[in-house]
DNA sequence: CTGCGGTCCTGAAGGC
DNA sequence: TGCCTTCAGGACCGCA
């Protein structure tokens, strides 16, 4: 389930490969994904990709944004002959290895003859052309706006547990699941300790997590664990699963302590922690 | 404001 | 082997 990490690394890649390629024509195979009109894309030119959160941002020649949520499932897939598209290393789950297969939903092609692929296999994600750039008030998580004040602000008003409020969207961006585990193992504080119990030195410690522990997947290329099927734009995998701390982890060694790492049910997701240096 | 459960959707995993 | 049920999960929505 691309988050942050994995979101910024397809960006990264795909920033190298369709900056500057105009576009020829799409493929609208699932029409519930794409929102607004595809012709308001055709003939433009990509000028450059941004993230915020989990969501891209592909700013258009022609003042248009198009903008991309992969929720659990999506990939962007780039090909660089869209007439004989394979991947070497994708996940078998994806579909096949070629391009198009039976989980790609969009493509749209440039005018070179190479393309991209939007592939979602559950199809919670979207595609949508706005005139105007869409995002939410809140921080993204790798964002100079992320502070130890913001997160002070946010956790001071709430009895939530503190998992909950690191994965809502409208109070911080970019943090899903694997790493909101993993970040509260780091700062280890249990996740379903109410936010509002933090002490200040906790919520610094916490803040320090948050980053370290993206800058780390983001350094490993995000996470493909088993249950992922997350994949950078070429097919191939991410590598912090081998890097998870709690993530998955149920019943393993804990990394500084070896106590075996517990599960728990928190807001309706799967929960990962050490009962012992988790307080 | 808060949690809870349902919804979207498919394929993996488990039961028998 | 194969059918059937259950479940995961990001965001959102309605309800208590």
């Amino acid at each position: 389930m691309p988050e942050l990490p994995e979101v910024e690394t397809i960006r990264r890649s795909l920033s190298r490969t369709i900056t500057g390629k105009k576009i020829k024509s799409l493929d609208v195979r699932t029409k519930k994904l794409f929102i607004g009109s595809s012709d308001d894309m055709i003939g433009s030119t990509i000028i450059s990709l941004k993230r915020w959160a989990k969501i891209f941002t592909i700013v258009l020649s022609n003042g248009r944004f198009v903008q991309i949520h992969l929720k659990m499932s999506g990939e962007l897939l780039y090909a660089k002959d869209s007439k004989n598209a394979e991947l070497k290393n994708i996940l078998p789950r994806a579909g096949s290895k070629k391009l198009p297969n039976k989980h790609t939903r969009i493509i749209v092609f440039f005018t070179d003859n190479s393309a991209l692929y939007f592939n979602d296999l559950r199809m919670f994600g979207w595609m949508k052309v706005t005139t105007k750039e869409e995002k939410p008030k809140s921080p993204d998580a790798l964002s100079r706006e992320f502070t130890v004040d913001h997160l002070q602000h946010v956790f001071c008003s709430t009895k939530r547990s503190i998992k909950t409020v690191l994965m809502d969207q409208e109070k911080m961006g970019g943090i899903g699941n694997i790493y909101a585990n993993d970040a509260l193992w780091q700062a280890k504080i249990h996740p379903a300790r109410a936010a509002i119990s933090l002490t200040i030195t906790e919520i610094k410690k916490l803040h320090r997590a948050i980053i370290e522990i993206l800058k780390e997947a983001i350094k490993y290329k995000g996470s493909s664990a088993k249950d992922e099927m997350y994949v950078l734009p070429n097919g191939e995998k991410g590598q912090y699963q081998n890097h998870l701390k709690v993530y998955h982890r149920t019943g393993s060694p804990c990394l500084r302590c070896k106590t075996k790492i517990e599960a728990m049910r928190l807001g309706g997701r799967g929960t990962f922690f050490c009962p012992k240096c988790q307080k």
